[in-house]
DNA sequence: CCCCTTTTCTACGTCTCGTAGTAGCTTGAG
DNA sequence: CTCAAGCTACTACGAGACGTAGAAAAGGGG
Protein backbone atom coordinates (compact mmCIF):
# COMPACT_ATOMS: atom_id res chain seq x y z
CA UNK A 1 0.00 0.00 0.00
CA UNK A 2 3.07 2.84 -0.33
CA UNK A 3 2.17 4.74 -2.38
CA UNK A 4 3.82 4.23 -6.05
CA UNK A 5 0.54 5.22 -8.24
CA UNK A 6 2.07 7.67 -10.14
CA UNK A 7 3.55 5.22 -13.08
CA UNK A 8 5.37 7.45 -14.90
CA UNK A 9 9.06 6.82 -15.01
CA UNK A 10 11.77 6.98 -18.09
CA UNK A 11 12.36 3.73 -19.70
CA UNK A 12 15.67 1.45 -18.24
CA UNK A 13 18.00 3.16 -20.03
CA UNK A 14 20.49 0.98 -18.22
CA UNK A 15 20.96 -3.15 -20.47
CA UNK A 16 20.60 -6.18 -18.14
CA UNK A 17 22.54 -6.73 -15.51
CA UNK A 18 24.42 -3.00 -15.97
CA UNK A 19 23.34 -1.54 -12.83
CA UNK A 20 24.34 -4.53 -10.23
CA UNK A 21 27.53 -4.69 -12.20
CA UNK A 22 27.67 -1.10 -11.65
CA UNK A 23 26.98 -1.27 -7.51
CA UNK A 24 29.40 -4.55 -7.40
CA UNK A 25 32.14 -2.46 -8.70
CA UNK A 26 31.61 0.17 -6.72
CA UNK A 27 31.82 -1.96 -3.93
CA UNK A 28 35.01 -4.13 -5.02
CA UNK A 29 36.48 -0.43 -5.16
CA UNK A 30 36.20 0.35 -1.84
CA UNK A 31 38.14 -0.09 0.92
CA UNK A 32 35.94 -2.10 2.97
CA UNK A 33 32.40 -2.33 3.85
CA UNK A 34 30.44 1.11 2.94
CA UNK A 35 26.88 2.53 3.10
CA UNK A 36 24.61 3.08 0.11
CA UNK A 37 25.41 6.58 0.29
CA UNK A 38 29.21 6.10 -0.63
CA UNK A 39 27.83 3.89 -3.40
CA UNK A 40 25.81 6.17 -4.65
CA UNK A 41 28.56 8.15 -5.10
CA UNK A 42 30.15 5.97 -7.50
CA UNK A 43 27.12 5.54 -9.50
CA UNK A 44 25.69 8.67 -10.64
CA UNK A 45 22.70 9.58 -11.78
CA UNK A 46 20.63 6.64 -9.61
CA UNK A 47 17.87 7.45 -6.88
CA UNK A 48 19.03 6.44 -3.07
CA UNK A 49 16.54 4.37 -3.03
CA UNK A 50 17.19 2.05 -6.40
CA UNK A 51 20.40 1.74 -4.79
CA UNK A 52 19.43 0.26 -1.78
CA UNK A 53 16.87 -1.92 -4.00
CA UNK A 54 20.06 -3.49 -5.66
CA UNK A 55 22.19 -3.35 -2.50
CA UNK A 56 19.19 -5.52 -0.64
CA UNK A 57 18.75 -7.97 -3.94
CA UNK A 58 22.31 -8.49 -3.89
CA UNK A 59 22.75 -9.66 -0.42
CA UNK A 60 19.44 -11.82 -1.17
CA UNK A 61 21.54 -13.57 -3.80
CA UNK A 62 24.35 -13.86 -1.89
CA UNK A 63 26.50 -11.79 -3.48
CA UNK A 64 26.68 -9.23 -0.76
CA UNK A 65 26.30 -9.12 3.13
CA UNK A 66 25.41 -6.14 4.86
CA UNK A 67 25.97 -5.24 9.19
CA UNK A 68 24.46 -3.17 10.98
CA UNK A 69 26.87 0.19 11.86
CA UNK A 70 25.50 2.72 13.61
CA UNK A 71 21.63 3.13 12.26
CA UNK A 72 22.82 2.49 9.06
CA UNK A 73 24.14 -0.80 7.22
CA UNK A 74 27.04 -1.07 5.39
CA UNK A 75 28.21 -3.64 2.81
CA UNK A 76 30.80 -5.64 1.14
CA UNK A 77 30.85 -8.38 -1.55
CA UNK A 78 31.05 -11.49 -0.96
CA UNK A 79 33.78 -12.43 -3.20
CA UNK A 80 36.05 -9.56 -4.90
CA UNK A 81 36.62 -8.84 -8.36
CA UNK A 82 39.22 -11.13 -9.96
CA UNK A 83 37.51 -14.14 -7.53
CA UNK A 84 34.09 -13.59 -9.11
CA UNK A 85 35.84 -13.57 -12.42
CA UNK A 86 37.56 -17.04 -11.42
CA UNK A 87 34.69 -18.45 -10.51
CA UNK A 88 32.78 -18.23 -13.00
CA UNK A 89 36.08 -19.28 -15.36
CA UNK A 90 35.79 -22.66 -13.39
CA UNK A 91 31.72 -23.12 -13.74
CA UNK A 92 32.22 -22.72 -17.76
CA UNK A 93 34.68 -25.11 -17.57
CA UNK A 94 33.05 -27.46 -15.66
CA UNK A 95 29.88 -27.16 -17.62
CA UNK A 96 31.93 -27.27 -21.21
CA UNK A 97 31.88 -31.32 -21.02
CA UNK A 98 35.47 -31.65 -21.95
CA UNK A 99 37.96 -30.01 -19.87
CA UNK A 100 41.09 -30.54 -21.85
CA UNK A 101 39.24 -29.68 -25.23
CA UNK A 102 37.59 -26.63 -23.43
CA UNK A 103 40.87 -25.29 -21.64
CA UNK A 104 42.98 -26.20 -25.43
CA UNK A 105 40.79 -23.53 -26.99
CA UNK A 106 41.07 -21.05 -24.25
CA UNK A 107 45.10 -21.36 -24.03
CA UNK A 108 44.47 -21.37 -27.95
CA UNK A 109 42.92 -17.72 -28.03
CA UNK A 110 45.29 -16.36 -25.42
CA UNK A 111 47.60 -13.20 -26.00
CA UNK A 112 51.19 -13.99 -25.89
CA UNK A 113 51.37 -11.63 -22.90
CA UNK A 114 48.83 -13.63 -21.39
CA UNK A 115 50.17 -17.00 -22.11
CA UNK A 116 53.67 -15.62 -20.42
CA UNK A 117 51.57 -14.72 -17.66
CA UNK A 118 49.95 -17.90 -17.06
CA UNK A 119 53.24 -19.89 -17.15
CA UNK A 120 54.56 -18.08 -14.56
CA UNK A 121 52.07 -18.52 -12.34
CA UNK A 122 51.95 -22.28 -13.22
CA UNK A 123 55.54 -22.36 -12.34
CA UNK A 124 54.82 -20.80 -9.35
CA UNK A 125 57.03 -17.81 -10.48
CA UNK A 126 55.99 -14.87 -7.96
CA UNK A 127 58.30 -12.43 -9.22
CA UNK A 128 56.29 -10.20 -11.07
CA UNK B 1 -3.48 -13.14 -35.14
CA UNK B 2 -3.77 -17.35 -35.42
CA UNK B 3 -5.40 -17.83 -32.26
CA UNK B 4 -3.73 -18.83 -29.36
CA UNK B 5 -6.01 -17.05 -26.65
CA UNK B 6 -6.74 -19.77 -24.36
CA UNK B 7 -3.47 -18.42 -22.41
CA UNK B 8 -3.28 -21.42 -19.77
CA UNK B 9 -0.45 -23.75 -19.22
CA UNK B 10 1.32 -25.26 -16.62
CA UNK B 11 3.82 -22.75 -15.21
CA UNK B 12 7.31 -22.78 -16.11
CA UNK B 13 9.01 -25.79 -14.44
CA UNK B 14 12.29 -25.44 -16.13
CA UNK B 15 15.23 -22.68 -15.08
CA UNK B 16 15.94 -19.56 -16.94
CA UNK B 17 17.89 -20.71 -19.42
CA UNK B 18 17.52 -24.48 -19.18
CA UNK B 19 15.93 -25.24 -21.76
CA UNK B 20 18.29 -23.45 -24.33
CA UNK B 21 20.94 -24.89 -22.72
CA UNK B 22 19.32 -28.61 -23.07
CA UNK B 23 18.80 -27.52 -26.81
CA UNK B 24 22.24 -26.48 -27.43
CA UNK B 25 23.58 -29.78 -25.53
CA UNK B 26 21.34 -31.82 -27.85
CA UNK B 27 22.95 -29.37 -30.72
CA UNK B 28 26.32 -30.15 -30.30
CA UNK B 29 25.83 -34.12 -29.01
CA UNK B 30 24.73 -34.21 -32.54
CA UNK B 31 26.89 -35.32 -35.23
CA UNK B 32 26.12 -32.41 -37.76
CA UNK B 33 23.34 -30.62 -38.44
CA UNK B 34 19.62 -32.27 -37.32
CA UNK B 35 16.40 -31.75 -37.65
CA UNK B 36 13.80 -29.59 -34.60
CA UNK B 37 12.64 -33.67 -34.72
CA UNK B 38 16.22 -34.71 -33.66
CA UNK B 39 16.50 -32.08 -31.22
CA UNK B 40 12.98 -33.55 -29.78
CA UNK B 41 14.05 -37.06 -29.17
CA UNK B 42 17.10 -35.13 -26.48
CA UNK B 43 15.02 -32.84 -24.76
CA UNK B 44 11.75 -34.82 -23.50
CA UNK B 45 8.59 -33.47 -22.41
CA UNK B 46 8.69 -30.59 -24.67
CA UNK B 47 6.27 -29.44 -27.55
CA UNK B 48 7.83 -29.60 -31.08
CA UNK B 49 6.51 -25.95 -31.47
CA UNK B 50 8.53 -25.00 -28.34
CA UNK B 51 11.58 -26.23 -29.60
CA UNK B 52 10.96 -24.43 -32.26
CA UNK B 53 10.50 -21.20 -31.30
CA UNK B 54 14.10 -21.45 -28.95
CA UNK B 55 16.02 -22.52 -32.07
CA UNK B 56 14.48 -19.54 -34.29
CA UNK B 57 15.45 -17.77 -31.40
CA UNK B 58 18.54 -19.33 -30.64
CA UNK B 59 19.02 -18.29 -34.57
CA UNK B 60 17.93 -14.88 -34.21
CA UNK B 61 20.57 -14.34 -30.94
CA UNK B 62 23.06 -15.58 -33.72
CA UNK B 63 23.59 -18.89 -31.19
CA UNK B 64 22.75 -21.37 -34.37
CA UNK B 65 22.66 -21.51 -37.92
CA UNK B 66 19.91 -22.79 -40.12
CA UNK B 67 19.80 -24.49 -43.38
CA UNK B 68 17.42 -25.24 -45.83
CA UNK B 69 17.43 -29.47 -46.06
CA UNK B 70 14.40 -30.55 -48.12
CA UNK B 71 11.04 -28.98 -46.49
CA UNK B 72 12.63 -29.09 -43.20
CA UNK B 73 15.27 -26.84 -41.71
CA UNK B 74 18.55 -28.45 -39.92
CA UNK B 75 19.98 -26.82 -37.22
CA UNK B 76 23.91 -26.26 -36.12
CA UNK B 77 25.25 -24.89 -33.05
CA UNK B 78 27.67 -21.81 -34.77
CA UNK B 79 30.04 -22.63 -31.85
CA UNK B 80 31.21 -26.10 -30.53
CA UNK B 81 30.78 -26.77 -26.83
CA UNK B 82 34.23 -26.02 -25.69
CA UNK B 83 34.27 -22.97 -27.95
CA UNK B 84 31.65 -21.56 -26.01
CA UNK B 85 33.29 -22.03 -22.51
CA UNK B 86 36.29 -21.21 -23.66
CA UNK B 87 34.90 -18.12 -25.00
CA UNK B 88 33.03 -17.27 -21.85
CA UNK B 89 36.05 -17.82 -19.77
CA UNK B 90 37.65 -14.95 -22.09
CA UNK B 91 34.99 -13.07 -21.65
CA UNK B 92 35.18 -12.95 -17.46
CA UNK B 93 38.70 -12.78 -17.98
CA UNK B 94 38.20 -9.18 -19.72
CA UNK B 95 35.27 -8.07 -17.38
CA UNK B 96 37.42 -9.53 -14.12
CA UNK B 97 39.45 -6.00 -14.63
CA UNK B 98 43.10 -6.93 -13.09
CA UNK B 99 44.11 -10.05 -15.89
CA UNK B 100 46.94 -10.89 -13.89
CA UNK B 101 45.18 -11.29 -10.82
CA UNK B 102 41.88 -13.25 -12.31
CA UNK B 103 44.48 -15.55 -13.92
CA UNK B 104 46.38 -16.34 -10.37
CA UNK B 105 43.08 -17.11 -8.86
CA UNK B 106 41.89 -19.00 -11.57
CA UNK B 107 45.09 -21.69 -11.28
CA UNK B 108 45.54 -21.77 -7.58
CA UNK B 109 41.93 -23.23 -7.74
CA UNK B 110 43.02 -26.03 -10.56
CA UNK B 111 43.50 -29.32 -9.57
CA UNK B 112 47.21 -30.96 -9.86
CA UNK B 113 45.93 -32.65 -13.09
CA UNK B 114 44.21 -29.43 -15.17
CA UNK B 115 47.59 -27.94 -14.09
CA UNK B 116 49.65 -30.11 -15.97
CA UNK B 117 47.08 -30.33 -18.90
CA UNK B 118 47.84 -26.56 -19.15
CA UNK B 119 51.83 -26.76 -18.78
CA UNK B 120 51.17 -29.25 -21.92
CA UNK B 121 48.84 -26.93 -23.80
CA UNK B 122 51.32 -23.93 -23.10
CA UNK B 123 54.29 -26.01 -24.25
CA UNK B 124 52.44 -26.60 -27.89
CA UNK B 125 53.29 -30.05 -26.53
CA UNK B 126 50.13 -31.86 -28.86
CA UNK B 127 51.21 -35.57 -27.47
CA UNK B 128 47.87 -36.35 -26.58
C1' DC C 1 -7.75 -34.40 -52.97
C1' DC C 2 -6.65 -35.36 -48.13
C1' DC C 3 -3.25 -36.19 -44.61
C1' DC C 4 0.95 -35.58 -42.37
C1' DT C 5 5.07 -32.96 -41.46
C1' DT C 6 7.20 -28.71 -40.52
C1' DT C 7 7.26 -23.86 -40.14
C1' DT C 8 5.50 -19.34 -38.87
C1' DC C 9 2.76 -16.31 -36.10
C1' DT C 10 0.74 -15.05 -32.06
C1' DA C 11 0.26 -15.15 -27.24
C1' DC C 12 0.39 -15.68 -22.36
C1' DG C 13 2.60 -16.31 -17.65
C1' DT C 14 6.63 -15.60 -14.90
C1' DC C 15 10.86 -13.82 -13.51
C1' DT C 16 14.53 -10.65 -13.32
C1' DC C 17 16.12 -6.15 -13.49
C1' DG C 18 16.05 -0.98 -13.63
C1' DT C 19 13.78 2.56 -11.47
C1' DA C 20 11.80 4.99 -7.83
C1' DG C 21 8.03 6.87 -4.48
C1' DT C 22 6.09 6.76 0.13
C1' DA C 23 5.61 5.19 4.77
C1' DG C 24 7.70 4.31 8.96
C1' DC C 25 11.43 3.81 12.26
C1' DT C 26 15.50 5.80 14.70
C1' DT C 27 18.07 9.16 16.65
C1' DG C 28 20.22 13.53 17.46
C1' DA C 29 19.22 18.62 18.04
C1' DG C 30 16.86 22.21 20.26
C1' DC D 1 9.72 16.27 24.93
C1' DT D 2 9.15 17.47 20.11
C1' DC D 3 10.73 18.08 15.46
C1' DA D 4 13.52 17.35 11.67
C1' DA D 5 16.74 14.58 9.12
C1' DG D 6 18.43 10.17 7.62
C1' DC D 7 17.88 5.48 6.52
C1' DT D 8 15.34 1.21 5.66
C1' DA D 9 11.32 -1.46 4.17
C1' DC D 10 7.49 -2.06 1.27
C1' DT D 11 5.19 -1.53 -2.86
C1' DA D 12 4.99 -0.86 -7.68
C1' DC D 13 5.50 -0.41 -12.58
C1' DG D 14 7.69 -1.03 -17.31
C1' DA D 15 10.62 -3.72 -20.32
C1' DG D 16 12.64 -7.71 -21.93
C1' DA D 17 13.98 -12.59 -21.89
C1' DC D 18 12.43 -17.13 -21.51
C1' DG D 19 9.35 -21.24 -21.16
C1' DT D 20 5.47 -22.87 -23.16
C1' DA D 21 2.47 -23.96 -26.70
C1' DG D 22 -1.82 -23.65 -29.97
C1' DA D 23 -3.57 -22.32 -34.61
C1' DA D 24 -2.94 -21.75 -39.09
C1' DA D 25 -0.33 -21.81 -43.33
C1' DA D 26 2.78 -24.26 -46.62
C1' DG D 27 4.36 -28.13 -49.06
C1' DG D 28 5.05 -33.17 -50.25
C1' DG D 29 3.23 -38.09 -50.58
C1' DG D 30 -0.32 -41.46 -51.37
Amino acid sequence: MAGGKDGRRAPGRRARGELEGAVLAALWAADGPVTAAVVQEQVPDTAYTTLLTILTRLCGKGRVTRRREGRSYVYAPVDDRAGHAAAGMHSLLAEGGDRAAVLARFVSELSAQDERLLEQLLHGDSSA
